[in-house]
DNA sequence: CGGGATCCTATTGGATACTG
DNA sequence: CAGTATCCAATAGGATCCCG
């Protein structure tokens, strides 16, 4: 049955319609099963802080200044695993280990830098909506 | 101020191109901010899903096929909360609840849409990354 | 220095029953 | 139809101790 709405004035993404008319089911979704991975409270702030260069573990965590060490490691092998960063030991003692961004790892920045560029944007506006809905 | 080698001497992340030069704390951090509040595992389908019209909740919950009843509510009410949709009551017997993108989500949707064009054009990348991950 | 192992709490999210 | 309310399981995440 095809959409009798008009399409969007750009069209920025597919519908759900079309990612299903595609094949993609709710267990074969390239949007959660990618996304769900890099959805956590930590993956994000890791990426920008290698974003220009690569960082020793003790280095990323005063970066991050807040994470637990539990977290970063269990979040550096997750990102690791989904190919987005390479992990490089350097056998001195004591051992020095380096995270760095792989190359699709680096491809993911600018995709990600249009979201956190709308989020600073428009902070001040959504500080906004939140007041006014939790006042009524 | 030109681009250094060495680390930063704060904690504070640098973020992307225009933004880089600007530095934020854990506690004033627009990207934790903002997106904490729609990185869980509903809203961004949920964004998708009212791109092209706005929905009814029933027909929400069929276009999401496979969430729960009241995360869609709970969803629903973070959104808009955040001002990135509106909820419309039609006083009918029985009620209509129609949902509908603001302007601000609308705005959101070009970023969205990088982040999700780029999810499905590595995903078997990712997925080779993980297979060879996880036999090491 | 860079983790691993363990314990614990907080949060998330699903299932079900009920309501105007 | 569009929710609310409640209970429960699963997960995320912090704190602490330990080790090569």
């Amino acid at each position: 049955m095809p959409r009798q709405t008009k399409a969007p004035p750009d069209p920025f993404l597919k519908s759900l319609d079309d990612i299903r008319a595609e094949g993609f089911s709710p267990d074969n979704c390239p949007i959660r099963d990618v996304m769900s991975h890099i959805n956590d409270k930590w993956s994000v702030l890791i990426l920008i802080a290698l974003q220009d260069r690569p960082h020793r573990f003790g280095e990323l965590r005063r970066a991050l200044a807040d994470i637990s060490q539990r977290m970063l490691t269990q979040t550096l092998k997750g990102l690791q695993r989904e190919g987005l960063l390479s992990r490089t030991v350097f056998p001195t003692t004591p051992p020095a280990v380096e995270y760095a961004l792989t190359p699709l790892g680096l491809s993911l920045l600018p995709a990600l830098g249009a979201v956190i560029r709308w989020a600073e944007a428009n902070q001040a506006t959504i500080h906004a909506a939140r007041a006014a809905f939790d006042e009524a």
